[in-house]
DNA sequence: CTAGGGTTAG
């Protein structure tokens, strides 16, 4: 009896022993030992069964963790909620669900589990949903999975609501507000939770320290670093990395070799820093000597080789991994997809056993790259589950590609989408001339309420300069200004642009004049405003000014120059400044260049000198360069040159019609009318069909459209008498335009 | 053995 009672006693604390040691093998990453544990083990208890499960789940092996799951002989509540963590460690939202709704019971660590799900993946309704579904919620736990979901998605506001409203707060609580306000830029919301707490640990300090650092804030960083009583490892790492970050590499590796404790973490952020600061040597050696390494080592190496375009050391890396890592097999594929090298990528990713979300989007994007949306789409079908980059990926790639019907497709078979989503749609519709539909989502994403950002204002902004919608413009910058995007410099010049094409350059001008920290893109956006709106002495002096401050202009600059000496009849200064490019600055003419200076020497009469510059070209012309000419030509009744020149645009543009009446109305002013019907016939052999001519305007915020020989416009006569009397009044003032209706 | 806050890699 006693002998008995003996053997299970120790029998017990054997299994004890054991199940501790496999959750101890787990937290290393040693899973086949851990295995091989609990396989050699005779008399198992439920946790011994919850442990293995346990430590399959947290090192990717969930299907493991399943069928362990399925053969258990006993489950108590705890064995579900272990199998719940465990879809939740891996993302499988779905299989969490499922498995949720099939609990016989649940308690707060199931709740609050489901959850986390849900806002790790995005789904903030969902998980709020389940939130207010809770028969008991007294305590912080779900309370605070609820709040740093809302804080994680960058929705502030209403974590801030939650937090304010809980019955009971502790420090997590506390910290997991603040963790909301320093990732996502807060500082000044973060001190000020920061300075009310009563109670602070080494999470509330390393949070200030890592808000510091992501605002690129070195010094108050290293204040904050100061006034932790006692940092830890996460202190002496974040700060670490907050000098890699910034490119004061050799202040990491002073703080590296300071460090009192260093663990596997310390190493690898140490790695990670030197290969963002393309020290792959420095790396290296660490790498070497480093006492431990775990899959993040590895995957910083092979990413740091990847980065300044070594593949072969980084397969050579991935070939010596002692184990297979999804994370450093994705780094392989990027570096192959950089190179846009699909073949390799796709060897890689063929034999990656476990593949998670992240893997397939980087093939799926590698496709897009390549613009090999068919293949995208193949395994955008395939793919087992999506999340929101996966689907943003392909609303991209098929607006790159301009297949934006495809796009829309995508956007609108969506559950949850975010700016990223908005942003993505909209740009590909200005980017594919749709205009009218990019400011149309603009109106439905705020009906949807998701807030705009520069990159939503900057693409509807150029959709406004495109359509040359004033009011349209007007209303956006002040809904920039509103929002505190407008000083955003991506936003300021597309303002600029805007302004110039819809005529307001003084609008433009003031914006250019407000901008602090004015980059290449300004002065460049500047100097093609005035250029576009005649104002040619503006726009060199603009040019002067930026030249006297010691700013290197570009091939950009030197087209809106160029035009504006065109557009202003400046012939002499657009010479001087045609020359001043190629020899002050080094830059090589580009086709639009010399577009410029035909154009500008065409319109002085000096159209010889113009077709001299086109033959001596060291490059091609192109459609810009030869379409110069043969408005010169036609200015100055050159039929001969002008023949030739419209030869050379056929071959560029044979569907365009206005070269074909351009040519054909210099033939019938020299009266050779056999040539006109020449012409004609050509068209037709060619299906060249004469498009109406299109225009519009806008009248208190209503776009008016006009199309030649449209008797539909309402008030057609009053327009033409309107167009009488303009066109007396140019006569006046000595110009003879040439008018041609219809 | 299961949840909620902070560090490294794709």
């Amino acid at each position: 009896m006693k002998s008995k009672l003996r053997s299970i006693i120790d029998n017990g604390g054997l299994v004890f022993n054991q199940n501790v040691k496999i959750t101890q093998l787990g937290k290393s990453g040693r899973i086949q030992d851990a295995l091989k544990v609990f396989e050699q083990m005779t008399n198992r208890n439920t946790v011994t069964w919850n442990s293995i499960i346990s430590v399959c789940s947290k090192n990717g092996r969930i299907s493991e963790a399943r069928r362990l799951f399925e053969a258990m002989p006993r489950k108590n509540l705890v064995s579900w909620n272990t199998m719940l963590a465990g879809y939740l460690h891996n993302d499988r939202v779905v299989d969490a669900a499922q498995l949720f709704d099939e609990m016989p019971q649940r308690d707060l660590f199931s709740w609050t589990l489901m959850i986390t799900c849900y806002t790790r993946n995005g789904e903030l309704e969902k998980a709020r949903y389940l939130f207010d579904q809770m028969p008991e919620r007294r305590s912080p736990g779900c309370w605070n999975a609820m709040i740093a979901g809302y804080a994680k998605n960058g929705r502030v506001g209403e974590a801030r609501i939650l937090f304010d409203e809980m019955p009971v707060r502790d420090l997590v609580s506390w910290n997991s507000m603040l963790s909301g306000y320093t990732m996502n830029g807060e500082m000044g919301l973060a001190l000020e939770l920061f300075s009310r707490m009563e109670e602070r640990d080494l999470v509330s300090w390393n949070l200030m320290v890592q808000g510091c650092v992501e605002s690129g804030d070195m010094d108050s960083a290293l204040d904050y670093f100061r006034g932790i009583p006692n940092p830890n490892v996460v202190s002496w790492v974040t700060i670490m990395s907050g000098y890699a970050r910034v490119g004061r590499v050799v202040e990491a590796r002073r703080v590296f070799d300071r460090m009192p404790e260093r663990n596997v973490v310390s190493w690898n952020a140490m790695i990670a820093g030197y290969c963002q600061n393309f020290k792959i040597d420095e790396a290296l050696k660490l790498f070497k000597e480093m006492p431990e390494r775990n899959s993040a080592s590895w995957t910083a190496m092979i990413n740091g080789y990847v980065s300044v375009g070594k593949l072969d050391e980084a397969k050579e890396l991935l070939d010596q991994m002692p184990y297979e890592n999804v994370a450093a097999q994705t780094a392989m594929i990027s570096g192959y997809v950089q190179n846009m090298n699909m073949n390799e990528a796709r060897r890689i990713f063929d034999r990656i056993d476990t593949r998670d979300v992240v893997c397939w989007n980087s093939m799926i994007a590698g496709y897009v790259q390549c613009g090999k949306m068919d293949e995208a789409m193949s395994l955008f079908k395939q793919m087992p589950r999506r999340n929101l980059v996966t689907w943003n990926t392909m609303i991209a790639g098929y607006a790159q590609a301009g297949q934006m019907n495809e796009a829309l497709e995508i956007f609108e078979n969506m559950e949850e989408r975010n700016r990223v989503t908005w942003n993505s749609l909209i740009s590909g519709f200005n980017q594919n001339g749709l205009y009218l539909d990019a400011l149309r989502h603009l109106a439905s994403m705020g009906r949807e309420g998701m807030k705009p950002d520069q990159s939503t204002f900057t693409p509807c902004l150029s959709a406004c300069a495109n359509l040359a919608t004033l009011q349209m413009g007007k209303q956006i910058h002040h809904f920039a200004m509103k929002t505190g995007y407008s000083s955003d410099l991506f936003v300021a010049n597309a303002l600029i642009t805007m302004y110039s094409k819809c005529g307001r350059v003084s609008s433009a001008e003031q914006v250019f004049k407000d901008i602090d920290g004015v980059d290449l893109i300004s002065w460049n956006s500047m100097i093609a405003g005035y250029a576009l709106n005649g104002y040619g002495k503006e726009a060199i002096e603009l040019f002067n000014e930026m030249e006297s401050k010691g700013l290197r202009p570009d091939q950009v600059t030197f087209v809106g120059v160029l035009s504006a000496c065109s557009h202003a009849g400046l012939v002499d200064q657009g010479l001087r400044l045609f020359d001043s490019m190629i020899i002050d600055y080094s830059i090589d003419p580009l086709a639009e260049h010399y577009a410029c200076m035909v154009d500008l020497l065409g319109r002085a009469g000096r159209v010889e000198e113009a077709y001299q510059l086109i033959s001596k070209m060291p490059i091609k012309a192109n459609a810009g360069t030869w379409g110069a000419l043969l408005g010169a030509c036609k200015m100055h009744r050159r039929l001969e040159l002008g023949k030739l020149a419209a030869q050379k645009l056929f071959e560029f543009e044979p569907h365009k019609t206005s070269n074909y009446v351009l040519l054909s109305n210099m033939h019938a002013e020299a009266g050779r009318w056999q040539e006109v019907e020449k012409l004609r016939r050509l068209m037709k052999e060619r299906k060249v069909d004469k498009q109406p001519g299109c225009s519009w305007v806008e009248v208190k915020n209503r776009v008016h459209s006009f199309i030649s020989d449209d008797s539909t416009q309402p008030m057609t006569v009053e327009i033409f008498d309107t167009l009488q009397c303009i066109t007396m009044h140019i006569r006046n003032t000595g110009y003879n335009p040439e008018i041609r209706l219809h």
